[in-house]
DNA sequence: TCAAAGGTACGATTTAAATCGTACGATACA
DNA sequence: TGTATCGTACGATTTAAATCGTACCTTTGA
């Protein structure tokens, strides 16, 4: 274990957001992806993948002439390293304060409740 | 709606942190709390905190020599804004996405896993 | 009364993130 | 076969956040 578990920036995320989505993809391709809600030039993406590789997130296979990148961690560890972070700095490591806090926000509706409350209840089941 | 809702950055999250604990305080108060957990130099938080007042994050009393600082904004608006921007930004919006994580993540206790529920229930009774 | 201690003001610097411009190699097809 | 198109490389710049150094004012107590 030396590796810094390092977060990724925003800019960073939305890339690696677009790669989780589509698999393995060219610059040119998670670029188009990104023009769609972010206005930025090509050479901008390409640099910030190109450090992204060089920071280890991206792998990339040259063997074509059109670079193919992919991301190095799944999804679901780096969200969840970054939820982790999240509840540790601002709900000082508490979930459910964190979650009474979305609740409050009116930010889950009736539906979502009801699929939280299902995902509490399997979780209990397989833990007791 | 003018108002742009701009997002604390972290070095600033932890200045309101300490404002909302500790209700109004000088600058020697905040940088003193700051310190127990971060190195930095007192005419960098002074500087932080002028800032913030002149963004409007924070207010100020200069009737007495020592400054006296206080957040504008609440604890819960703030941590809600951010809240709901992550949960935009990294679950789509959903927030049963994220709660799903959080509980995968083992970060949630079997007591917190109970508190959980009860704020669920609290919540449709009032609700239906 | 004056020096030490503790305050504020604020320009300048450092660091990190994000962006872009320009050079140049490969490919395709008229 | 040459020119337009599409790709990578990479230094430089811009922007924003964070930090610090220095000047200078106020209070206090020996």
């Amino acid at each position: 274990m030396s590796s810094e578990k390092t977060e990724p920036t925003k800019a960073e995320l939305d890339i690696l957001t677009i790669l989780w989505k589509h698999g393995p993809s060219t610059v040119r391709s998670v670029h188009d992806q990104l023009n769609t809600f972010k206005e930025v030039n090509y050479t901008t993406t390409l640099k910030q993948m190109q450090l992204m590789a060089e920071k280890g997130m991206l792998t990339r296979d040259e063997s074509s002439m059109k670079h193919v990148y992919k991301a190095v961690e799944e999804e679901q560890k780096t969200k969840g390293l970054l939820l982790d972070r999240f509840v540790d700095h601002l709900y000082g490591g508490s979930a459910s304060n964190l979650v009474m806090q979305l609740l409050d926000n009116k930010k889950a509706s009736k539906a979502e409740l009801d699929e939280i409350r299902a995902v509490l209840d399997q979780l209990e089941k397989g833990n007791s």
